[in-house]
DNA sequence: TTTT
DNA sequence: TTTT
């Protein structure tokens, strides 16, 4: 409701480890670099492909800081929400250089590859029922499109 | 429901009037500024204040491009929609440097301060109706908080 | 940098005109109902089809909704941007039904198609100059991949 | 870049475990509800508190679905990107119905209060290292007006 | 029908 | 290089 808007939201790689620092007064800092794609189809071929969007610096503050340099790593999909910064600093010739960051309010490792990660086990006996008919709550959606989806 | 997301959504206010260009091969292009705040509360006052997340570089292209250009002028309060990107440039040493921008789907004018730009006119009789009972349609919603919102 | 997040970014077509109400207290509310779809590709004609996310009901406040109801008519094209809210209410029935609505920090008219209804004109001489060369800034951008987007 | 838009973040705890079922043509989907709360200030007592924005109805397809059904559990803090879209079904006395449901493209856990759950431990030798001094990258930045946000 |  |  606020009358202010500034939200970002990227999908991407880590290219390398959450660097964590802290500044003078103690306050823990994480910064991160994600790779951010586009599937885009090649008109010469027809396939789809990776198209880079760009390599982006990600900061993210205080105990969420420490929580994001234990559980993530280099190469690790992550989902990233925040909004978007500029800040000025001075190169090593004295010159004002400008810097685009996200301040992220949450970084969080993405499911979609997790099989291999994952650690919990489902307790339940057997597999998966079958799809159940409705009741008073609406029955499951039909899966979206999912033939002309670059899944 | 495709596995690349990058969304970006900002408000703010134009430092200058929109650039029109054209590609090499006659594509249009406009590039704008905004300068996108936030509400925060001074501690020392206990007053709500703007401070500045950035001025950011915008652009837009094809038809929209110029709809832009002919529609928006510097000053003016827009809704920015789009995707964030990163593409490197010469500087004038030669250098590689390194700009962020974001590639805008939608730019709108914001309705906020309509009021004096506003040119329709509402061709209904009476003013508004006070707010009616229910039917088979949920009835209107009550305001959100209003109190504890910058606005 | 809040902790909590709700955020809804739609563009769609007004089915009605909207419906400008008042509060028992005097404040202001502007209902809408927005049609959002979404292009997807035909896999047996192959071509792009638009398809119907849904009908979505919209909600904004005091001067806002003022601005709204004077400016935006049935079939606009508009630019939401909020937050998701669930409300209760009694049908006819005395039924408890669930309503799913957008409060709408934003509402903005697209400019996409803008051409027939821009009445302001550039003041300026020629037409857009072409392409200049760089400086001390980026020079433009390069089209996004403009063939496998269905525009 | 494309022309339509129907984007939505939410972050919020689960009401109850994932439901995973499959199509009759074998395709799996999770089923979810989160609660979404903002943080707004009491006006009496000036506290801060939750507001219940709303339950909210996810669903989540393929592989994404079962990674999501075994890494989830009632409680959980999750963030969730995806589409809204609403759809009919037909209640037990015949009538149409209409659920509005956000199809997820991702839902992950959040790693804010992610102590507990974080298994992974750093391999590294010492603590974190105290800030360091700037180089031909931009140093750490400050930390976001501490003081004036919710946490 | 509900979570922290 | 900057807006309300």
């Amino acid at each position: 409701m606020a009358n202010e808007q500034n939200n970002i939201t990227v999908i991407g790689n880590l290219t390398k480890d959450p660097d964590l620092r802290y500044t003078q007064s103690g306050i823990a800092v994480a910064s991160l670099s994600v790779a951010v794609n586009r599937r885009v189809r090649n008109k010469d071929t027809n396939e789809w492909e990776d198209k880079l969007d760009g390599y982006f610096d990600i900061n993210i503050w205080r105990d969420h800081a420490e929580n994001v340099a234990e559980s993530l790593n280099k190469g690790d999909r992550v989902v990233v929400i925040g909004r978007l910064t500029k800040r000025s600093w001075e190169d090593r010739d004295g010159q004002t250089r400008w810097s685009t960051e996200i301040e992220a309010d949450e970084i969080c490792p993405s499911l979609r590859w997790a099989k291999a990660s994952v650690s919990k086990v489902r307790s339940g006996g057997g597999g998966p029922r079958p799809s159940s008919g409705g009741g008073s709550a609406p029955p499951p959606a039909e899966p979206p499109t999912p033939d002309d989806v670059p899944f």
